[in-house]
RNA sequence: GGCGCGUUCGUCUAGUGGCUUAGGACGCCGCCCUCUCAAGGCGGAGAUCACGGGUUCGAAUCCCGUACGCGCUACCA
């Protein structure tokens, strides 16, 4: 725990949905802050008015409230610190780069697209060591300025990078990292447009908003010495760093959208539960150095920290992630999984079935075990909302017997004869056929399974039978009597 | 090309100089449980710790080099 109480943000851009290590770098964040009694800010960086996505703010923080990260100052919540939009603080940047161009730090360009392209080309052509801008602005005279001022000449303002300067990083997770100022470029602070670029914005924003660590993705770890520069020439002090690893794609680079979902919406509209998202992020560069893997997000606060954050890229499993949403599922109530089973229904095939809530907590405890998502009850045990309308093969084959005909038929007059059966009743039932044709339960057994659900696989058969209940077992065992018979010639022969 | 970062089973990882014949998890295989399928339990295969040099009595662990991978290199973030 560290003795002072730390201010940390997550500072997406709204692109229009949320990247999953976005996910990753917000919750790292937020363990963080609970973790030490800090505060986390949400600021949204929207500073690329070409990107401009309708609606996407309002996206990204309906995500991130379901994932269960919550900030205690954003656009929603308000805060001392605002506005939470950095195209609501354009004046706050022009103030600061005002001050850095009186002192010389930063200076103002006019040139043009092309010449800069042009300038690229050649650089790159002469094979320079690196290509960055000529400083080719900085040498204009006041007059000169003044004039293109005057004529309404477009400009950015770049930063005044002194070269042959070492600046180092004490990176958190990397420990100290050093640059070189020759390899540094003459960073763009503010378009053309008016806006700032990222760095300028994020910048004055962290230090205006008195953060005190900048967690954040790898992806920002070569331009953090511009940031340091920035924060060295405006005289303030930086805050401390820890740049993340990168969250990857199954061919090791940067986990993008062309190889799969990265959208955190895209998970959960695929049944992935919210504490399995959490739980699975959060082991993706990080580990407590125990072997606990199954964690909720109060015990990852009561454990984290950047320390024992990892340096190496992760590769993003989907096998390890489904099996872990199998182990949230199994910890949730049945009245847990109640809700999302019946909104479920209500978009499938079934929704016009008027299903008691009782009898979807029978299904949902009979399969509890053996879903990894919700919706795989309705895709793996159709059956119990719909008779069966084909029977597998397979079972047929291997289960359906010479007596199995026989035997179906006595259990059904025996279940015919029974008032309001209990599971207990069925069973006795069962048993007593069997043992009068002195056969093993397993005989009767697999027949009524195929014979009630068409498949060869489920929960205990006395719960099947028990759920779906006398009216419907006795129909269907009708239905398999007059089918499966028939089915099973056609097979063998 | 330049700069930066990284490199332990297929994947996520433990390991911070002797406790390591490198531990766990997912996945895979087998066994047990059992009316099936799962879940659960047990076991197995799977890593010459990228490679090469050092330092040390001793290195996955420290140092150097090489290779490979990745990131950045925009008036994107």
């Amino acid at each position: 725990m560290i003795n002072f109480s730390p201010r940390v943000r997550f500072a997406p851009s709204p692109t229009g949905y949320l990247h999953i290590g976005g996910l990753r770098t917000a919750l790292f964040n937020y363990l963080f802050a609970k973790h030490n009694n800090g505060k986390i800010v949400l600021r949204i960086e929207d500073t690329d008015r070409n990107r401009f996505v309708e609606g996407a703010v309002e996206n990204l923080i309906e995500i991130l409230d379901w994932s269960g990260i919550y900030f205690d100052e954003g656009p929603t919540q308000g805060g001392d610190y605002g506005p939470y939009f950095q195209s609501k603080r354009l004046e706050l940047y022009h103030s600061y780069t005002k001050k850095l161009l009186d002192d010389k730090k930063a200076y103002r360009c006019f040139c043009s697209p092309e010449r800069l392209k042009e300038l690229r080309e050649s650089q790159q052509k002469q094979k320079l060591p690196q290509i960055k801008y000529d400083k080719h602005c900085l040498n204009l005279s006041e007059d000169e300025i003044q004039n293109k001022l005057n004529n309404n000449e477009r400009y950015v303002i770049r930063l005044n990078v002194q070269p042959g300067e070492l600046v180092h990083v004490n990176d958190i997770v990397r420990g100290r990292v050093e640059f070189n100022t020759d390899n540094i470029d003459d960073q763009i602070l503010i378009k053309s447009d008016g806006y700032p670029t990222y760095h300028l914005a994020n910048v004055v924003d962290d230090h205006l908003m008195k953060i005190t660590h900048v967690i954040r993705g790898e992806e920002w770890l070569s331009s953090t010495p511009k940031h340091i520069l920035l924060y060295d020439y405006l005289e303030w002090e930086h805050p401390v760093f820890a740049h993340l690893p990168l969250l990857l794609n199954t061919d090791k680079s940067k986990l993008s959208k062309r190889q799969g979902d990265v959208a955190v919406e895209d998970y959960r509209d695929k049944g992935y539960l919210k504490e399995t998202l959490i739980n699975f992020v959060a082991l993706l560069g990080w580990n407590a150095g125990d072997d606990q893997e199954y964690y909720d997000m109060e015990e990852l606060i009561k454990k984290f920290t950047l320390e024992r954050v990892n340096k190496s890229g992760a590769v993003f499993n989907i096998e390890k992630l489904n099996w872990l949403n199998g182990e949230h599922i199994r910890k949730k109530t049945i009245d847990d999984l109640l809700p999302e089973l019946k909104k479920l229904l209500r978009s499938s095939k079934y929704e016009e079935l008027s299903l008691t809530d009782e009898y979807l907590r029978l299904v949902l405890t009979a399969m509890h075990e053996r879903i990894t998502f919700v919706k795989d009850i309705i895709t793996n045990s159709w059956y119990f909302f719909e008779r069966p309308t084909q029977y597998d093969e397979k079972t047929i084959k291997k289960r359906w017997k010479n007596d199995s005909e026989s035997l179906l038929k006595q259990f059904l007059d025996s279940v015919e004869g029974l008032e309001n059966p209990t599971k207990e009743d069925f069973e006795t039932v069962l048993k007593k056929v069997t043992e009068n044709n002195n056969v093993g339960l397993g005989r009767l057994i697999h027949p009524l399974r195929l014979a009630l659900s068409g498949v060869g696989y489920g929960p205990g058969i006395f719960d099947l039978i028990y759920i779906l209940g006398k009216e419907e077992v006795v129909e269907r065992i009708k239905k398999g009597l007059d089918i499966l018979p028939k089915l099973k010639n056609d097979i063998q022969n």
